[in-house]
DNA sequence: GTCAGTGCAAACGGTTTGCATGTTT
DNA sequence: AAACATGCAAACCGTTTGCACTGAC
């Protein structure tokens, strides 16, 4: 959880260049979400805050999350009905979730430039591949 | 609004071989969806459907939606938080949904039939293709 | 007459917001 | 001290559900 101090640590900073805060909360949801292995649910975030940090409410942690989106540390991305997921921005890449299993799988930009690239030429459209949320069903659960 | 009847009786043909009842608002939800320009969200459609009938509930076509996608006649997909768009099942296609507009256009499925060769090669995953809702900005808007 | 379908209202899950209080700067 | 961030509870929106009643078969 520790380990990757610096990650923290370049998130913080940047909240400190644009003038925000650095809380108790904020604290625990960085450490949360570069400590975490895949994508997680507003709600899976604040659980886990919560283990660090009892009194943090819900909605803080989506104040938080909104606020680390808005400095484009934070993406989020939606997949059927289902809460949105949130994860630290990182690389472009795509979000692909299993309807069956429910987990959310990136894959590679590749795929999605060429995507992006084509709905460009055919119909102007401009892809923000951080957004993409496509349903499925994934290898394990197709057999 | 009645010009494509024959749309409209496919479905409801398609309803009582299915041993489903045929009541006012299932016609009135049917008629809406063919009469239909473009992806309509349950609201929409409700609105759309108490113009003819002001008694039909809310709920009512919600329950009426979930029979005709159960019966592959109907076809929703999402689109960020925003409310699902439904519309009549058709040739396969992809959604895409303009984040400043929040029109839903319909992109040619060559485009989603190579990404799905693509996902399913590079990762074993199934795409759903009904599903599909990409996000990102329509021509109109860039300009 | 039977049972699926309906309207209503209440419940639901995820998310947002108003406000009084607490904490960072 | 001032401004911002937080906790709580309530509101919110889209959707689902329980129940008594109606209407299609």
């Amino acid at each position: 959880m520790t380990i990757d101090a610096t990650r923290s640590d370049q998130v913080l900073d940047t909240l400190r260049r644009h003038a925000k805060r650095i809380t108790e909360p904020k604290r625990a949801v960085v450490e949360v979400l570069v400590g975490a292995d895949d994508h997680l649910t507003a709600d899976e975030v604040t659980q886990r805050v919560q283990l660090l940090r009892p009194d943090v409410s819900p909605s803080t942690v989506y104040r938080i999350l909104e606020e680390l989106e808005d400095l484009a540390l934070v993406v989020h991305s939606h997949a059927g009905h289902a809460a949105a997921v949130y994860h630290l921005a990182g690389q472009s890449h795509g979000h692909v979730t299993c309807v069956i299993c429910h987990v959310t799988f990136e894959v590679s930009s590749d795929v999605f430039d060429r995507l992006a690239r084509e709905l460009m030429s055919s119909d102007g459209f401009e892809l923000d591949r951080h957004h993409v949320a496509l349903s499925g069903i994934c290898q394990h659960c197709r057999s």
